[in-house]
DNA sequence: GATGAATGAGCGTTCATTCAT
DNA sequence: AATGAATGAACGCTCATTCAT
């Protein structure tokens, strides 16, 4: 929880967090490149110039944003999977913390969606690195549970890792685009169905019939 | 298969196809807005003005392209889901064609996954609705197999094609990315994989178990 | 009267004058800068190939138009200057001829005048001489008045014709700008005020007191 | 006199008069629409962006230029009419003034005329209203002078208006197209003419006889 | 005569970035 | 640190004109 308290923050005169928190919200309404310099400049209530004072370029910014907090996921990935828990605990923590960072600060989460790990070509392209430790930091889960013996071994860890990924963004996506609703309920009811979904499947079996029970 | 026979294809003199197909290659390599007219033009040997004799504007060229091919998408799945098979073999059926329309055309489908489907401003919520007929699509496979007792309730059908189609979606990011190797035998090992992830779950229980043995 | 009956004329299939009629309603309406060969073409209702059949070009189109209609009027002046009629007959008749060409075909003398006459870059400047020779044509009925005695020598003649042609084509202006109202009454009251005005002045004499009378 | 003075001062370093009075020049040469904005710029010898940095469009600077110049014109006639004077005094203060601004800055009037006033098309249709009020001082002067009895009421007021103004234009048409000389001495013969011929007719009446003597 | 596909120069505008103050 | 004037490359789009059929 308290994902990325920082973002926000700062009644400060850091006129360096004001534009990066401007641009948040620029980016997140308008998207990176249907934006101007300026247009954060005037969000942040600053001189477009003083932009480039504290950022060698408007990419920088974007940078900056994505680098900050993505760091913050895979901290907590890897903490999570430091901890004694089954893998499917993991998972939920896992899975909690991304909706949880959502849910703190939608704007932001969408800008790094949207303009940087969705984005192969300019940013995407760029960070690939980073958006890979994500996945390997979750494929690092599987892998112990596949070794531990309560993941089956037949789909691979990084497959693995793949899907339980694609099954967060693609809830992030639809909040993002408006297509599923954002209460708090839903929120939660997310967190619970996209780890049970991918841990225990989609086809009805006397496993998961005893799963319905729970 | 053949899953969108006629993009690649034509070595006659029908411009506008050379276009389409120039506009591929173009946007695949560089990415929409980091190409000019010119350069579509010029890889479809063609005069620039051309460009705008057949298509009102840049976009309307990736519009047309995104439409003609999602089309065939949507068709399929309401294809398959029309025929007398188990959920998990229509699944299976989905991804095959998904999976395949890259395997045939891997430019095409980088330039509506990375231009349009992922690209939540301009081209993304433009063609929201097309979008969302996909999810849908799925999402009716799911429901039957529900209600036929085949799919558990617990976790809503259209929740179920989120996961299932981002799952997809990531196997395909993987792809553009460079981060999945792309012989026909990952194509093939990757289609078993998701559906067998998404039906069965990752987690080991005596049902899967099963599976392993099949 | 009926002046330029050739202009709306043709229900035959005679290409060229359809183009010219259709870029008459297009120049009026659109001006000549703001529409294209094309539209000139859907207007006649023939392919744009065809009018680069008739015309060298978009400008010999408004040349033509310019030329043929504008040739009227001068061997109108001519005309009516040969006639042995008082000098401010003549001037109402040379009045009385352009009002009825407004009124024949509105359309046509608006392209004339706004496109051309009063352009005095690319077409105004083309046409001078043609233009000129409408002045001089006004000036000989002046001078011709002049030497007769009925008219002042004070005001040279070349003057005279330029206050009543600039007279004229204002109320020209006024009538496409919709300032003034274009009825029947309308032109035939300005007709008489424009050579009342010229002639006897605005300020009241005891001679205006007799036109008064009249 | 003096009118518009401020229109081609300034050796200062205000650029954004430099590039008003560099537009000038460069629309009065070569017409609005045949100079490009680069044109502007390098006659004002400033980059290219910096005429977008003051203005938002071509048309803008067409638009400024009109506005400031127009108004001055439209504040000198109401000023005029506000003078104890005899409306022939009037007229000859309004032709006066409207001739000493194309005196002291040709280029000026000339792109007013020509790219504004008399292009129905594009500028004249949006200045109509600007335009008009010129009409109407000028009209206003004419019906006071018809209510106290020194013009006659039989040529209304309006139509007065319309041929004094339409005289006036004719004579800088005149001037712009190099059809009238443009000397010292022609200006002073061309605003004592246009009122006299407005006022007194150009007919030769016993009161004109007497308009010759003096 | 008639068609409309094909050409390509031209231009208005945007905007990231620099820099003098 | 802070400002915003100044720069200029880049690009989408228009449209008059040509030409093969």
């Amino acid at each position: 929880m308290a994902a990325g308290a920082r973002s926000a923050s700062s009644g400060s005169a850091d006129k360096r967090r004001l534009i990066l928190d401007a641009a948040i919200r620029v980016f997140a309404e308008r998207g990176f490149h249907q934006c101007r310099v300026s247009d954060v400049a005037d969000e942040a209530g600053v001189a477009y110039g003083l932009v480039y004072h504290y950022f060698r370029s408007k990419e920088e910014i974007l940078n900056t944003l994505f680098l900050e907090r993505w760091q913050l996921m895979l901290d907590a990935i890897a903490e999570i999977d430091r901890r004694d828990l089954p893998a499917r605990e993991k998972l939920a923590h896992v899975a909690a913390f991304i909706v949880d960072s959502y849910r703190h600060d939608p704007n932001l989460m969408k800008v790094i969606i949207v303009e940087v790990t969705r984005s192969s070509h300019s940013f995407g392209a760029r960070h690939l690195g980073k958006i890979r430790e994500a996945y390997d930091g979750i494929a690092r889960i599987v892998e112990r549970a596949q070794r531990e013996g309560s993941f089956r071994q037949d789909i691979p860890a990084d497959f693995g890792a793949l899907f339980f990924y694609g099954a967060i963004e693609q809830l992030l996506t639809g909040w993002i685009f408006g297509m599923l609703p954002t209460t708090e309920e839903e929120f939660e009811r997310a967190k619970r169905l996209v780890v049970e979904a991918l841990c225990s499947g989609l086809e009805l079996t006397p496993t998961t019939g005893r799963a319905l029970a729970r």
